[in-house]
DNA sequence: TCGTAGTATCTAATCGATTAGAATAGAAAT
DNA sequence: ATTTCTATTCTAATCGATTAGATACTACGA
């Protein structure tokens, strides 16, 4: 059984009596002006034939792929083995993506890129003209991730960065939220609710973002004349365990904090339980508050008081970036989107 | 500054002073034979010009796109928005797909499909040669997602079904877990710890995995001569509100359980979380049993004990099911193909 | 009646590869 | 020396669209 042969453009001129050209021209609604008879016709004959063009043919011609590829350099290490899109952020980040690439008539292609060896594959795709576009989501520091930056500046790709703004030299448009302020905000509540020693439980300072909310957090202290106290200042990597030593060696110190913040809801809860299971009340004894307002901090009882931060958004707004810099000229002016975050006061603080 | 030309087959045909044939039987490795120091020849040229094929004349020509599709038809509902890939479950099985079709040196292109208008803009995605295969997902009663996979089998495009096989009708190879198992150890391993009435929460009872986790329930407490007790078997939708709604009304009853099996872990989580703020005890007074074991699930004191399901693994195998699809004839055989999943025991049951 | 302008359509080059079939050179066989 | 083969390489058709340039036709004003 052979497979039927596909129906092409030449099938449908044939069947409705006219030129290739004016196939086109229907099809694509320009770029010059068909009769409306004609027009007619062809449309005819292409749903009786029940054609649909060639992808690539017109790829490959006009030079337009309708393609992005989000390219994912978060790869998280979840203690047993490596997964990626696995922070709750990926998922919604990704929400954003592909419903805005979608609502716009393209596609999204996604290339995970993790140890530096991967960049030879990047390099391949990026140069086999398969992309228009493409959206980076950066999470560490910088020296790790400048060389995919330079590679796919040196293609000469649209790009928009993500989570953290690339190097400027790179002149790429970029959608960041403002973690800062978030860690600030969250902090000054604390402060507003009486709160004088407020301990911070940060994550992976190999990560910008583990950085940035440090940063909020100590500002705040500050401009509030409160000492900052190294000793309640603590964690070391994604993982709960960590969280939950840190916890615990804040606790126990001289003079344990009354509040904490911590870097991610996911080190939150895991940091919620041990101190319940040590005896203290939340937030009786001890407030807590998380950071990104994952779906399942609304859920928890007491549901998890966090800073939410619009990662579908975030997506959205990547995705209409990257069309704008292929619109226009390949040195249009670079955005820099930074999305406001907002304290969603709940049962922990 | 006009973008500079791309390099082409023709350029390095010139340089290497051969025909472009040659060039592309040197990238390729065939069909046919080349000296060897022609072939140097052409290796010097495409580094010296740094050259990188066109994949849309390539595939143009043969008619192969080194790309799959990830056909998620798993939006979820998580209250505010509809969001895609949100489940924990979702990262997973991109993480599996994505690396496989890495390995492979496929892409992987993802297009989430909800209400049916949708159907529209998938027939334009499989009809366009963009696609080598397909892996879709399929959640929903079979009544939703016979009209998908019609589609994709009108197309003739391999594809394989993961989570929920399709109708067999369709002919396409499957990836599913033991569900039904999974819920039939967790029961059973209730009974053996002396439980005797033992409550089970659902999820949205139109997904199958619903159903067949129910159907596991019952069967286990049948093969143990215990009543099935409908009064403790409730739940409605994956949102945590129903399923506390749900563990408030069994706990209600005249005969409370000792234990709960959850249909999921986003739904065991607020459920003990329910319980204890009842002042039950986990599991001194009630044991809780999740099922899914996302990453959450280890971190949590207590540690939820749960069924895992290998999700990446799922990814893994779709992808290279896929593929064999691909390779072998149109009417290969099928190959179904269910994952064991495994009862990790922690500290809630 | 003729030139001119404007519209709609057709012809054919083009995008950048793959791949049959023809051509060539050198080695082996007669 | 001529024929036959084999191993390479070249030529050119092909994949299925888009689009610039040529052409045909209509309508208009002078």
């Amino acid at each position: 059984m052979p497979t039927q042969k596909r129906v092409t453009h030449q099938d449908v001129a044939k069947l409705a009596g006219v030129s290739t050209a004016v196939v086109s021209y229907v099809i694509n609604n320009g770029p010059r002006p068909t009769s409306l008879e004609v027009r007619e016709r062809v449309l005819r004959a292409i749903a009786e034939l029940d054609y649909h063009p060639s992808a690539l043919a017109r790829s490959l011609r006009s030079q337009r792929t309708n393609t992005i590829a989000f390219i994912a350099s978060d790869y998280y290490d979840v203690g047993d083995n490596i997964q990626i899109f696995t922070a709750p952020s990926s998922s919604a980040i990704l929400t954003g993506l592909v419903t805005e690439t979608k609502a716009n008539g393209y596609y999204l292609l996604v290339f995970p890129i993790g140890v530096e060896e991967e960049l030879n594959q990047l390099q391949v795709l990026l140069r086999s003209g398969r992309l228009d576009g493409v959206v980076v989501r950066l999470v560490q520091e910088s020296s790790a991730t400048d060389p995919l930056l330079e590679m796919i500046s040196s293609v000469d790709i649209p790009c928009v960065c993500i989570e953290r703004p690339g190097d400027p030299r790179f002149g790429f448009s970029t959608v960041t939220f403002d973690d800062e302020r978030g860690a600030y905000t969250a902090t000054q509540y604390l402060i507003e609710q009486g709160h004088t020693r407020i301990a911070h439980i940060h994550g992976d300072l190999r990560y910008d973002a583990s950085l940035r909310r440090l940063s909020g957090y100590r500002q705040a202290l500050t401009d509030a004349n409160l000492p900052i106290d190294e000793q309640i200042i603590a964690g070391k990597t994604w993982l709960s365990a960590d969280a939950i030593a840190a916890a615990q060696r804040i606790m126990q110190g001289d003079a344990p904090p009354t509040a904490i913040l911590a870097a991610s809801d996911t080190l939150a809860f895991p940091i919620i339980q041990f101190l319940q299971s040590q005896g203290y009340r939340i937030p009786g004894d001890v407030s807590v508050i998380g950071f990104d307002d994952i779906p399942l901090a609304r859920d928890m009882a007491p549901a998890l008081t966090s800073i939410r931060i619009p990662f579908v958004e975030i997506g959205r707004k990547a995705v209409n970036l990257t069309l704008d810099a292929m619109a226009g000229s390949s040195n249009a002016n670079t955005m820099s989107d930074v999305l406001p975050v907002e304290l969603i006061r709940r049962g922990t603080a």
